[in-house]
DNA sequence: ATGCAAATGTTATAATGTTGCAAATTTCCC
DNA sequence: GGGAAATTTGCAACATTATAACATTTGCAT
């Protein structure tokens, strides 16, 4: 049982926080790369739930501790955690979610529901070999993949049956 | 010989664009869906080159036809053709691309070229598969596949070696 | 011709993202 | 510890991308 498609199902999500933030604390340590406090507060607020959020949401939930933050804060957070795999962007929607295999190397592909927002990240490497492939045969060097799909997780397409 | 990738390659590229227009027009009227006078133009600038442009860069070229165009001449004219099949979003640009394969019932799947900015779409059966397969793995139901891939095109591969 | 639906024009505004520079903070080296 | 260098943050202005709302015109069928 692979225990899988955690963001569609109920779960203790203070644990997937909790667990992101000391990964992040680890991964930046080994880089030495400084999780200062304003990086370490948006990647908790990004972590909030799986759906991805907007830079702007981010500010506002910011203004909220009372943080007077302007764009750049929030971007430049935004840089450094996706500079060091702590989060994505997901180009379709403009936002950003938490990485949920921050230090592993890995091309991450996002299924997206657009029901109820909520977006698992997927390692296929079934998938990287075929797009490899794909590129190899055309001799193109490929540098990094963009695979985000949209469609009805599990919980909505039931859900959809019966108003 | 697949005569292939012809974005990267020498080209008469106004054979891309004639076909692009007789193809939208031959759609179009297959669907009745009006390719009118605005919408024609939009597609034919989109189609100056293989380099996606942006909304506003379109916007820009109507003005020199003369044409006051507003924004949302522009997205509506896009929204248009990207409904019928004859223009991509590349999301990951925001920027649009003629499609290279209207009328195809494909998936698009885009090589990026971030030297030369070309973009060279390929449909790649191996690569939908894969991720078709790795959706029902999670038992999603797929809807839309966003697929962009950024690297060197062949060309610029070899031009970077020696400046 | 008239009436309806689709398409376009127009104005304003929303949403997303960046530049540039100054001030503060941390690091690192002596 | 002291001080130069580098990194990070604050801040103001601005650039880019996209949409809303409503009026007007056009195409087309009756």
């Amino acid at each position: 049982m692979p225990a899988r498609a955690l963001p569609y199902r109920p779960h203790n999500h203070d644990a997937c926080v909790t667990q992101a933030l000391a990964d992040a604390r680890d991964i930046c340590q080994q880089r030495s790369a400084r999780l200062t406090p304003t990086r370490e507060r948006v990647l908790e607020l990004i972590w909030q739930s799986h759906k991805p959020l907007g830079a702007y949401d981010v500010l506002a939930q910011l203004a909220e501790d009372g943080h007077n933050a302007a764009p750049p804060t929030v971007y430049r957070a935004l840089d450094f955690l996706q500079q060091n795999g702590l989060v994505h962007r997901i180009a379709s929607l403009n936002a950003f979610i938490g990485c949920a295999h921050a230090g592993e190397h890995h091309t991450g592909m996002f299924l997206i529901c657009r029901a109820c927002g909520n977006v698992l990240e997927l390692t296929a490497p079934s998938v990287s070999g075929a797009v490899q492939a794909a590129a190899d045969a055309e001799s193109f060097e490929l540098d990094d993949i963009t695979l985000e799909i949209a469609g009805l997780c599990p919980r909505c397409q039931k859900d959809s049956g019966h108003e």
